[in-house]
DNA sequence: ATCCATACCAACCGATCGGTCAGTGCGATT
DNA sequence: AATCGCACTGACCGATCGGTTGGTATGGAT
């Protein structure tokens, strides 16, 4: 079962639901596709499975995510990094859930999982939150929160693209890229 | 053939290649699935004609801004702007892209509109780079261009979860949402 | 030894998929 | 008047879809 939904995981990430069959992941499970449904009762109530699991790894990784420094700069470099080393560690569960944003717009916000997601936002505000005395004023806490994890997510989407980019202005390789927006954003946001 | 490449973008947007049907096609565009197959010869190329529109808009869309001041935080400022009004003048083709960037991530990179998404990146990044003076050191024009898209894109992608995260932190609306990153981004980037 | 829940499977169901084909109606060309 | 190209259609094809059914293998509790 953890095996099914390992496989189903990988194949959703890279194809979505209308483009993965129950029987293809029976194969790539190397098991039949009665056994899917005995342990799923629908190909939906899998795919939940699988994104309800993609949420709750966030929450479990960012547990792990402990920090001796307190200062805004240090914090907000510490959180880059770990964001973009899970988006690695978890590539299928993460273009699952940019699949899902580019969904239908309301379904994820009306679906069960968008709860588990809230809480992961807040928990990231409010990591921010606690140095938000070195913000400059109208500067808030949940704004520096959605821009760290747009652009780190954004450009785990686009890398591909980025690659063959790189030539037009002096683009820079990732993790230089990543340096120099970390960089533009202190510059924006201390006092 | 018009009204089926209409409507098949909205579906596509909306569904997703796999998602949609010939048969869903013909019926929104009130004909029959067989002349469909008369105007294209396989769903994918239908999928890449509508797919290659959608970059040609943008294209065309940038003919038409025009800018008479010259200043770095001028151009950003109307950048954006028009950047905005065209992902709200075209939601269709520009979901479409999206779900193109999350799909697999060598397919969009390797096919035939990838020449024409270049081309309008490098007219962004050329617009940026006549204020290229006023920039700090080590801020390249084609890094402010790829953040500024990829703000305006994911927030467009994200605008249904973010209505929903509002009363987490202090998250403002999204206009105003938009005045505090562009004033964070030229904090950032100014010498 | 019996019982029962669970994991698993081959075969099957009606519906729908992408795509084909033979043919119709019609305006422009000759 | 005959012909041609083109938009268009209904009927059809084999394959595959999500899901069901009836039944087997197994292992632990009684």
């Amino acid at each position: 079962m953890t095996r099914i939904l390992l496989e189903a995981e990988a194949l959703f990430a890279e194809h979505g639901f209308d483009g993965v069959s129950i029987n293809e992941v029976a194969c790539a499970s190397g098991v039949c596709k009665a056994n899917v449904f005995h342990h799923f009762a629908t190909k939906q109530e899998l795919y939940e499975r699988v994104l309800w699991q993609a949420c709750e790894n966030f929450s479990r990784s960012f547990d792990r995510l402990q920090l001796a420094e307190t200062g805004l700069a240090a914090r907000l470099t510490a959180l880059v990094e770990w964001h973009e080393a899970f988006l690695r560690e978890r590539p299928n569960g993460t273009r699952l859930i940019l699949r899902e944003l580019t969904g239908s717009p309301t379904a994820l916000a009306q679906s069960a999982v968008f709860p588990l997601i809230r809480s992961n936002f807040e928990r990231v505000v409010a990591l921010l939150a606690e140095a938000s005395d070195e913000l400059r004023e109208g500067i808030s806490p949940a704004l520096v929160a959605k821009l760290v994890l747009s652009l780190n997510l954004f450009g785990f989407q686009t890398e591909q693209l980025d690659g063959r980019l790189m030539t037009v202005g002096s683009l820079a390789a990732r993790p230089e890229l990543r340096r120099q927006w970390i960089d533009l954003l202190l510059h924006g946001i201390q006092r």
